[in-house]
Order: structure tokens, then C-alpha cells, then sequence
DNA sequence: CCTATAACCTACCTTGGCGGTAGGGTATCA
DNA sequence: TGATACCCTACCGCCAAGGTAGGTTATAGG
């Protein structure tokens, strides 16, 4: 695999407060059981989520998590980033700090790595495609929501 | 990183032996000096390259390893998949032996996973970039590509 | 207030694969 | 016959990934 597990999750996490989007904040608990995903592992990539800016918390009772930001407006290449970290296909490459790609094994400038020229091109197309997916295009028709059953409101007390 | 260093030796490895493509078989040895990289490391990826028909070889004095087909008819598909296994962004997703991409977690017929559509994508940029850069392309000495005639490279986009 | 909820934080643990080594066997030259 | 160099199997240390655990803090409701 070339992405973690902390993306297949994370994403899924982004598309299911996608699919809620509303101003009422999603506890991770409904999440975590509606994917079937262990909740303390959850909390670390939504940690990660959280201090990029792409969701924001409110904590206690009726706490959770929600979109900071419209679904439209946030890229994968946010979220993968967010979770994984510097996109880069093989180790030795790198994007430097001014957008240029740097290659580990061109020590000196005589050298020119020949190879970095696959993975530059094979990290570009990987950046272009997570930057034209917006967390919108994944969040399936609304019809399809209603199929899933909402939690109750209010539980009855016992 | 995505890849291992098993593409980014094994590629390096290709590229020496298109660089000096010819008849007589190059010994593992050389690669490895030249490109400091251990050769005991080496031949395991080596044989993985031979297994998958990219290169052959022969042993003994005055041994070593050739292209088997021209280098402009080897794709960095097939040189990455031959030394990475079955190319997939995620766990979760991998290619059908029809071709279709399946996804691992939709066991059932009801539930359609959202996020495929993302990893679907993902797979299929990463994949074509591979396949349109050939291993031609990735040669520096340009006399050496004269030998063959020239490689029906389209250009990629930046 | 008090309790339940749920985010938040730090530390720890286990496992598998990656990168690499070691030591042989076998084919091919000179 | 020796030197070369491919070939094969087995083994090993390390580290990050994936996950657990146990706490602390903040908030809503009664």
C-alpha cells in the first residue's frame, strides 16, 4: 500500500461529517461504530484533522466534531496530507519549502539523478488528482443518506 | 513514502543497464558500485526484474544482466509492479483480475463504499504515469536511444 | 453542584515488513 | 580447474504502523 491506514480512515471520517454537514457537532463514537473502526484509534488522525484547520471540536455533552469549512472547498490533498504527512512517492524525493522538487542522492551538482525525473512526474499526478477530489465528490446522493437510519433523538429513560 | 526502495534501487538498476545497453551482460557488481547500493540487496530485486521477463541473464565469467526487450518498450509500470507487487494507494483497494477495482469493504451489495471513488483515481493517475514513462525516457545519453528507433513518448503535462 | 458525555493528551505495546546479511549452490568462462 | 558471477534459501535488527490504555479537561442537562 502506498497510503496508511490513517488516510482510508481518515477520509471516511471527513465523508461522514460531510454527509451530516450540519452545524451540530458528530461525537467520534457514532462514527467509529457506523465504520466499524476502533474510536481510540480514530481519536488520533481526527487530532491530526483538527490542527490542520480542517475540522473544529466542541467538547462535553453533545460534543463532537464538524466541518470547518464547506465539503466543496476541501481538497484530499488536504486531508491525505494532513493525516500522512509530506507527499512523496519514494523517499529520496521531497518538495522543498519554495514548491521545487529536491532529490536525496544529488549530493553534489554534478550528479543529476536520472530517476528523479519518474518520481517527480509520478508525484505530481498523485498531488493533481488528491487536489482535484473535493470531500463533496464523495459524499454520496442525499436520497442515499435516508437509507441510513439517523441515532435517536432522544433515548427513553429507563 | 509510498514506494519502497525496492522501486527506487530497482529502477536505478534499470536505468544502468539501458545506459548501457548493449549486448554484453553488465555484472551486478558494477551496478552496485556505481551506485553505491549493496549487492547483496541488489540481487534480490534483480531477480524479481528477471522473474518478470524485463531482464535476463547469464552466469558464470563475463556473466551479468541485460534488457531483455528494448528500453523503449519497458514502462515504469511494469518495472515498479514487477518489483512492488500489485500497484494500490490503499489496502482496501485492489484490482480485480477483469480489471475492475474492488474494494475490500464492500462485503455486502448494500453498502457502496464512498471512498472509492477517491482511491479509484488515485490508482488510475499513479498507473498511467507509469505506464507513459518509458525507461527510454529515463536515459541520459542520448546517443545511446539512437541505437533503437525513438520511443512514442507523449509528453507529459506539468 | 453533580453526573454523564466526549474531546483531548501521553504513554505504551505488538506485529509485520523493510532493508540488509550470510552462506551456500550452480553455470560459464579462460 | 579456478575464477567469476548468477542464483537460492534462510535469517536478522529495526522501526513505524496500528492499536490500547488511562488519564485530564471541558460542556450540557437535571
Amino acid at each position: 500500500m502506498m497510503f496508511s491506514t490513517k488516510s482510508e480512515y481518515g477520509v471516511r471520517v471527513m465523508v461522514e461529517l460531510a454527509r451530516r454537514g450540519g452545524e451540530e457537532p458528530v461525537p467520534l463514537t457514532e462514527i467509529a461504530e457506523h465504520e466499524g473502526l476502533p474510536l481510540a484509534y480514530l481519536e488520533h488522525l481526527v487530532a491530526r484533522l483538527r490542527r490542520a484547520g480542517l475540522i473544529d471540536s466542541r467538547r462535553g455533552a453533545h460534543g463532537g466534531y464538524r466541518l470547518a469549512r464547506d465539503a466543496s472547498s476541501i481538497t484530499m490533498a488536504e486531508v491525505v496530507e494532513a493525516l500522512e504527512g509530506a507527499i512523496a512517492p519514494v523517499e529520496c524525493i521531497s518538495s522543498a519549502p519554495d514548491g521545487s522538487t529536491r532529490c536525496a542522492r544529488e549530493t553534489e551538482a554534478e550528479h543529476v539523478c536520472t530517476t528523479k525525473i519518474l518520481w517527480t512526474r509520478v508525484r505530481a499526478s498523485i498531488v493533481q488528482t488528491l487536489e482535484q477530489t473535493t470531500l463533496a465528490a464523495l459524499v454520496p446522493a442525499p436520497d442515499l443518506i435516508q437509507l441510513v437510519p439517523l441515532p435517536p433523538e432522544k433515548p427513553v429513560a429507563a
